[in-house]
DNA sequence: ATTTCAATTTAGAATAAGTATAAATCTATT
DNA sequence: AATAGATTTATACTTATTCTAAATTGAAAT
C-alpha cells in the first residue's frame, strides 16, 4: 500500500509542486509544465495530483475559491488568505486542543480535525494602504 | 445602502433558507421551489442567493463540496460537517482569541476573521458504526 | 390612466474546473 | 518476444455557476 510509482509525468508535476513558491492550481501547475518544455494532457496533470495527494506527498488545498491548490507540505498546518492581493501563507499555530474538545462536546461529534482559512491584509498589502 | 428590496422570487427562496433545516445548496433550494409550486428560472436563484447574502440576510458556505451551502444563521459561527452521511451542523463556539492574535503575529497580516470547517462523525453515525 | 425608466426575471448560451472513457503506449515479468 | 497491468492521451462529458440579451414588472411622473 505504501508503493509509490513516479512516473516521469508525477515526478514533474510533484516538481513543480515542491519548487513551488506560492500554492499553485492545477491550472498553475499546467503552464509551468509547459514553460519546462513539457506538454502533458490536462488529465494526466489532475490524474498525478490526485494520486500524490493520495500517497501524502501533496495536499489539496479548498479555500473557497473556485479551483483546489496544491502544497507540498503535508505537515498539520492551515492558511491565511490576503483579501487584497489573494495571496495564501501557511499558519503553523495550532488550533488549542481544548477548542476542539469544546467543539466535541456542543456537537456531540466525534471530530478528527479542522481546515480553517483565516483572511486578513497581508503585510504588503497594508503597507500600500497606508500611502 | 440598506434598501432591501425582496420581490416575490427573492422572498420565496429567503423563506426556504429561513426555515431549512439543514444547509441547502442552490439546487436544493431550486428544488423546494418546485416542491412549493414555484418555478423561477436558474439563474434567478443565483441572483437571489447572491443579492440575499449582499444584503446579509443569509450566509454562503464554501465547506470544500463543490457547490456552496447557504445558512440563514448569519451571527459568527463554524461549522462542522460529517465525514460519514455529509450532515452539517452549526458550531457556536468561538475560536479564542488569542489564537487569533498569535497568528497575526506569525504571519505579520492583519487578521480580520476566519472560515473553519471540523470534521468528524456525528452522534448518529457514531452509534450506527459500533453495531 | 398612460408613459417612462430602472430594476428584475427569464431562457438559454457560455464558462470554468474537474471527471470519465476508450484507445494507445509503457513497463515489468515470464 | 509475448503478455498483462498500469499509465497516458485526447476528447467528451458533467456540474456548478455566471453571463447576456430580450421580455416583464413596478414605481414615479405626467
Amino acid at each position: 500500500m505504501k508503493t509509490i510509482n513516479l512516473t516521469t509525468q508525477r515526478q514533474a508535476v510533484y516538481d513543480i509542486v515542491r519548487t513551488a513558491e506560492d500554492h499553485p492550481t492545477a491550472a498553475d501547475v499546467m503552464n509551468r509544465l509547459v514553460e519546462r518544455g513539457h506538454s502533458f494532457a490536462y488529465g494526466t496533470v489532475y490524474n498525478s495530483l490526485r494520486y500524490l495527494t493520495d500517497k501524502d506527498l501533496i495536499r489539496e488545498l479548498k479555500l473557497g475559491e473556485t479551483a483546489s491548490r496544491y502544497d507540498a507540505r503535508t505537515d498539520d498546518h492551515q492558511h491565511i488568505v490576503c483579501e487584497v492581493c489573494g495571496r495564501v501563507d501557511e499558519v503553523m499555530t495550532a488550533i488549542p486542543e481544548s477548542w476542539m474538545t469544546q467543539v466535541a462536546e456542543e456537537t456531540g461529534y466525534e471530530v478528527a480535525g479542522a481546515h480553517i482559512v483565516v483572511e486578513g491584509v497581508c503585510a504588503e498589502c497594508k503597507s500600500k494602504r497606508k500611502k
